[in-house]
DNA sequence: TATCTCTACGTTACCGGTAACTCAATCCTT
DNA sequence: AAGGATTGAGTTACCGGTAACGTAGAGATA
């Protein structure tokens, strides 16, 4: 029945109809201009033969459109971002497109790589993560003429598109947040794992507002893990051991939190008496606690969905607006 | 510089270059049969007109293989799932190739409808979640030609190849265990929302055990929802309303069973003196807890590399085995 | 010097679809 | 009955690369 690693292609279907391929390719698409006879015969031997359409020769052609959009994201392992991948995919697939899938935060440079490797498959448009990309790839985007989103941090003069919100806005208020709590001795726990540089942005904003407020950051702590449960575990042993004076401390998101915590827990340091603790990104992982934690809350899957509604319209030749701003919210926990 | 919408062609380029598209092909693929001079003047004119090569004529005239990869999986917003992801993406790219993702059980029909889709892209392999594919999609996959891995649930008589583990084994040791323990009113919550039927096959293999036991399975919940901590704390409340008499809980993941953890804490209910809890899957969410949870642990990471590794070697010509189990380990927490 | 080989190219054909064009047979119109 | 429109096709060219083959001129060899 199947020949030897060979696919059937529309000529091979249109042999055994016994009409040209034009006409099978006609019958296909349903364009017209054949007979119910026709029809009949070049369907029973599409599905006799089991044909399917190669994309790869319309598109190449430049007689249908790409229907790829190349997604690059910092880590799959990191959950902020599987959120905003789930709103994207979800979206795109709606949609008949597809996410050909890219991480690209392993390794500097990883970014340009993947670029330049994906924009040879001609894909209809590019989500990017983060706003810092080479020289090289700006010149690849350039050339490439296809819709840009980037996502996550706002960036009022994007390549192209963007959708995100102001990291270093959710960091002031944060900081502003706390003082207002009457804290002065604050300090801060992430990583400098941080794919887009967002971390460092709020960490920016939250300094800014201590400034401001003339309080003081006690410490700063940027480890070299991945920004999880036990990386504010330890985090906050490390902090603590060097500035045990630090009323408050705030971390790069939930997870390291959460660890932080589990840690004051084990230690008999009694939340938010004894310290507070602030998370960013609204992260399932605190559910957990029995009571609410001081957070910001971000809605991830909200921007991936926008980042690929803004392709989309681009794609089938609509224009959309250059920034979206999905902002952020302080959620008032019980844990400062 | 760049004219209206259209991208650079190796013609545009060889012409430039004062050279046929064919010696420019020959330089670029560095394949000799060229003199110095010429392989500076075309390296110039690509870097000046910003050339990027077309893999879509390539792969589509036959010349190269295609390097996409199509990956279906259940759901990204299901952790045990973007872990395995992780797992594939980073082993596919680190050897040149590319994941296609697919989210493929929001619908019934959904995976027979994205292979359609994904296959008309030639790709060079296919790595579906589950055992579970209707006729048609057997059947695509047949005409495909191209080899493919069933992952996460074991099957072994896979329709290719196959990696992950027995779920059915997994429940029955965990019913076992708990058997052991002195339990003899034993229940479970779950939901109907599982992907593959892996967790039905672990249930099945619970009340097995159970069965074996001649102890009794009082309750079993199948909740409509996602299986997260939320589920886990209302299915806690749903079970014991229903059931008071339950002495243990087996949940379908661990995010399930740290929400009833939570639910018992705030009702008081002692774990594990009143009320036993177990999970599954060993998922980092119960490292929040301050003792260890009683879970099956799975090596999620591993299921993506090992299956793309068996992938990456049939497209390379070699055999690989049919069937890789990674097992899985019961891990005695302090819950039961 | 005639032939032979090697170098550095150029030419043609092909992959699998579709657009654009062509064309014969039939039907309709006045 | 002649001319025009409609129907149901077939033919050719093209997309961007590469394989396979062809070839002119230079240098080596007999």
């Amino acid at each position: 029945m199947s020949n030897k690693n060979k696919k059937i292609s529309l000529s091979e279907v249109a042999e055994a109809a016994g009409v040209s391929k034009m006409t099978a390719s006609r019958v296909l698409r349903n364009e017209g201009g054949f007979s119910e006879q026709t029809r009949e015969r070049v369907l029973a031997e599409v599905t006799r033969l089991g044909y399917l359409p190669n994309r790869l020769a319309t598109v190449f052609s430049g007689d249908q459109k790409s229907t790829f959009i190349g997604v690059s994201i910092p880590d799959l392992g990191n959950e902020v971002f599987t959120h905003v991948l789930e709103g994207i995919d979800r979206k795109l697939c709606s949609f008949g497109h597809q996410t050909v899938l890219g991480m690209t935060q392993r390794a500097a440079g990883e970014e340009e790589k993947w670029i330049e490797t994906v924009l040879a498959w001609q894909p209809a448009g590019l989500i990017l993560t983060g706003r810092a990309h080479t020289n090289r790839s700006l010149q690849l985007l350039e050339n490439a003429k296809i819709p840009v989103v980037e996502i996550w941090d706002l960036n009022s003069s994007p390549f192209d598109m963007c959708v995100g919100l102001n990291h270093f806005d959710s960091g002031y208020q944060m900081g502003r947040y706390l003082l207002t709590k009457g804290y002065t001795r604050l300090g801060y726990v992430g990583t400098s794992h941080d794919a887009a540089n967002a971390a460092a942005a709020r960490l920016n904003g939250f300094d800014r507002a201590i400034a401001d407020g003339s309080a003081s950051l006690k410490k700063q702590l940027l480890l070299k893990d991945v920004p999880g449960f036990y990386t504010g575990y330890y985090g906050i042993e490390q902090l603590l051991s060097g500035a045990p004076e630090t009323e408050v401390v705030f971390f790069q998101n939930d997870n390291m939190a959460v660890g932080a915590i589990h840690f004051c827990e084990i230690q008999k340091i009694s939340v938010p008496k004894d310290l507070g603790i602030a998370g960013w990104g609204e992260l399932p992982i605190a559910s957990v606690l029995p009571y609410r934690l001081t957070t910001m809350q971000v809605n991830h899957l909200r921007i991936g969905q926008i980042a690929s509604e803004k392709l989309l319209m681009r794609i089938n030749g609509d224009s959309a607006r250059k920034v979206t701003d999905v902002g952020f919210r302080l959620i008032e926990g019980e844990t400062v």
